[in-house]
DNA sequence: TGAAGAATCGATCATATGATCGATTTATGG
DNA sequence: CCATAAATCGATCATATGATCGATTCTTCA
């Protein structure tokens, strides 16, 4: 038990903070936000507390600092922005997808965002990043869904915005409940799309 | 600040139970359930802490009175269980103006629902509690949605547990934003209802 | 090489919080 | 009306937890 060799200590530059982030993250996601301890945060870093208080000043900030990082982190596995020149049914699959992905490859995210929102009531600072990060993804599949209907692909009668928020609803709903409940993700989703094709008897046009 | 001349002391039988769990139920729905301190509980039905600890030996005691009555109060303002000789759209509606009617007057319910999920991960006893319940909710919705498809009012490919899970996901969705969001619960409501109906061109049968 | 500053640590503080204990007060049945 | 049990309270304990302080070690660069 005695300290192995080669600790390298003194990391120098803005590395620790990352370290730091990352570590409450996880810990966020394995016990909730409610039982985050800054002590803990720091022994999974391997530092100790006062240590972590030198990279980040009070848990207020570790908390902004991980919904920041959290959700750039989630933002870049997002696919491209919405088109209007592509097949909308096609784009709504590319869409959900990535959210499958990252739940099954980055479950973290998800997991911590569901538990950010809980730390919204304690540390307002981050409620605006929230708020944002949700009326953005909506608006992707609300976008999606007025392409579909210009080009026919989805009912005429789509609301694109209502329709979004069913599909986030009830997309979201498999961030919160853990692993193994997936089963039901496609089902799920395959449902929805039924519910907004067009009807398309016999495939002919006009 | 002096007692008050008439204070009546000393409640016998169970009404303190009730209390203690109504009080912490509002407190769980004001700051949320990791802010929950029995201290606050006991000060908000006006007794001692000690009192508090007399009626409910535990905060794990506590939390799980709260998941008990919590569920119990939802279910009692549910409508009648779901009957395959009732027109099934209006047996839909009912069901979700039910939700809405208990978010409107009870929204504390709901509220202190999602709390419980995050409550789950520090008291597993209220897990079962949860689950039942939820697949409970979804499972009325389902049985919905097969007698609609059997009477030929919704989809003939609907499948009943996946709506029945995007219809409790939209849902739920609305009881974890605040109010105001509330705006938006019909015109989701109604999307999802566009997407099960059944195409009856010119409301001709057969 | 030798300040100067960045990074780290151990010790400690101040407070919050769940829980316990013994004493006291009140209602109730015989 | 009084003895017994139920209900209440104040004081206190034990611990957890966020935060601070001063000393120490390592890195950098002039």
């Amino acid at each position: 038990m005695e300290k192995s060799t080669s600790l390298q200590h003194y990391v120098r530059g803005p590395h620790r903070r990352g370290e730091i982030a990352k570590a409450a993250r996880t810990l966020i996601v394995e016990k909730g936000y409610a039982a985050l301890r800054t002590r803990d945060v720091a022994e999974r870093v391997g530092i100790s507390l006062s240590t972590m208080h030198f990279h980040v000043a009070t848990k207020s900030d570790l908390v902004a600092l991980v919904a920041e990082t959290t959700m750039d982190a989630f933002l870049s596995l997002l696919p491209p922005a919405p088109s209007p020149d592509m097949p909308a049914q096609k784009q709504l699959r590319t869409e959900v997808q990535a959210y499958y992905d990252s739940l099954l490859e980055h479950g973290e995210l998800a997991a911590c965002y569901v538990q950010l929102t809980q730390a919204a009531s304690d540390e307002p600072r981050i409620r605006p990043m929230l708020e944002a990060f949700e009326q953005g993804w909506s608006q992707r599949f609300a976008d999606i869904l007025h392409i579909g209907r210009e080009q026919g692909v989805f009912r005429a009668n789509v609301s694109p915005l209502p329709a979004a928020l069913v599909i986030t609803g009830a997309l979201t709903a498999f961030g919160t409940r853990g692993p193994g409940k997936l089963e039901m993700f496609w089902p799920v989703f395959d449902e929805i799309e039924r519910g907004l094709l067009a009807i398309d008897p016999k495939g002919k046009d006009t």
